[in-house]
DNA sequence: TGTACATCAGTGAACGCGCGTTCACTGATGTAC
DNA sequence: TGTACATCAGTGAACGCGCGTTCACTGATGTAC
């Protein structure tokens, strides 16, 4: 986005943000396919039709949202990974588990905008995709520095990978975590599985009678799952 | 259910099934905020208003629609099992998972009806925990009766439980793994997460761009988080 | 610096739609004696 | 076996609602000369 020139601009660029905001807040109360733009419009005192100045459709806007939400949970991972040492690599993976949960917990209905069902009918567009994987990015840049620095305690049981998901994990090393073993690629998109899994079960409510501490639930597994991949000292720390 | 007697009663109970059906097929359609009363009575060629004669509100209807497919998830994930010699524990184990799969394909909807993000505004009632725990029995039972076997293989880095956990962990193995060590246990419901979060972004969509195979995928990570629980003979077999 | 024109934001009315739910009713089916 | 009554299923009209989107318009802001 360049920095707004024009008064006529600035304002622009305000008000889209004013309802983004609203649409957020409306997301917040009753969930996405409750989302009206003529709700929207009334609480900021305009009319509905003037709406259309600033998205093209309801669609265009729940895209927006779309892409917000992400690139704040996003956010939350990258800002939480960055508060640790950079060699610190089991803190800076709870870290960024941590950073997921609590920005899930703190938005729900975001949340489940973007790792919920799919809204019917809507097809998520190409903006989505770079948001989308920041989150994702943050993980494997943990596991891939832990391999370089050579801190990487490779499983012990190497189960042998069909060549065609030995060729997979080839492709997602070579994008996301260059040098780190086939093995690892895998147990890594497993860890990421289990860290949405969990994060939604929680948010939807499947923990319910089932678990109790969410919270220390989610810390020990994150550790284990962690272990799994291969990343050091992760048992043994507070 | 009592088998019903008068011609009335089943007719009625001919009706109610029909009724769920065409809601089905409309969940499969559109999804299920855009499932309608009204549209599932014209399809049935009758007038709107008759559908109260069956289901008390939408929510009733959308009740039923839940515990069905928690019912049809979960036999789905006992008709696997049980499939099974009873102590091929890791092929039980792939079995279940796979069964839970397969029938996620084949209803998304119904899938993401009971694992998507919440209806807003909906409560589910008492009446959906049963049906909601029957897949989590299975894969409790696997790891129990392979406990209960002395062919459980325990991980070997044994990180300390906190308190909390550790009573969590019991309450859990008192209610569906007995005797299964406390570790196991939190092993276990990690293994839950993974399998129902790598399901839901295969599902939702998450995969595109990142998994291409996903049944190999889903496959090699059904081994690896079953040898996690301590499952043996899992990553050496067809 | 001032003027003429183009761009843009917001209005208000309208279109056309579907929804969940209620209610008084008719006619058929079941039950009790 | 037949009759009287109660229960039930389905009808059709209506209530009251909110929705997304279009369109011709007015008046304000920005731009070019």
């Amino acid at each position: 986005m360049d920095a707004p020139r024009t008064a006529r601009a600035r304002i622009r660029a305000e008000l889209t943000r004013e309802i983004k905001d609203e649409a957020r807040r409306q997301l917040a109360a009753e969930g996405a396919p409750a989302l009206s733009l003529r709700a929207v419009a009334r609480q900021l005192g305009m009319v509905s039709s003037a709406l259309y100045r600033y998205f093209a459709s309801r669609d265009d806007l729940l895209t927006a949202l779309i892409v917000d939400a992400y690139d704040a949970i996003g956010a939350a991972a990258e800002v939480a990974d960055t508060s640790c040492p950079r060699d610190d690599f089991a803190g800076r993976w709870l870290a960024a588990g941590r950073g997921v949960r609590s920005w899930a917990i703190e938005h729900p209905h975001e949340y489940a905008l973007v790792y919920g069902s799919p809204v019917p009918g809507y097809r998520a567009p190409e903006e989505t995709v770079a948001p989308a994987s920041r989150v994702t990015l943050v993980l494997c840049s943990i596991v891939a520095e832990t391999n370089s620095s050579g801190r990487l305690e490779p499983p012990s049981d190497l189960p042998p990978l069909t060549t065609a998901l030995r060729r997979e994990a080839e492709r997602i090393a070579d994008a996301a975590m260059v040098g780190v073993p086939e093995h690892v690629v895998v147990r890594a998109l497993v860890a990421w599985t289990q860290l949405f899994g969990m994060v939604s079960f929680e948010l939807f409510g499947h923990f319910v009678n089932v678990v109790d501490d969410n919270e220390a639930f989610f810390d020990q597994a994150l550790r284990l799952i962690g272990s799994f991949v291969g990343l050091p000292g992760l048992t043994d720390r507070p």
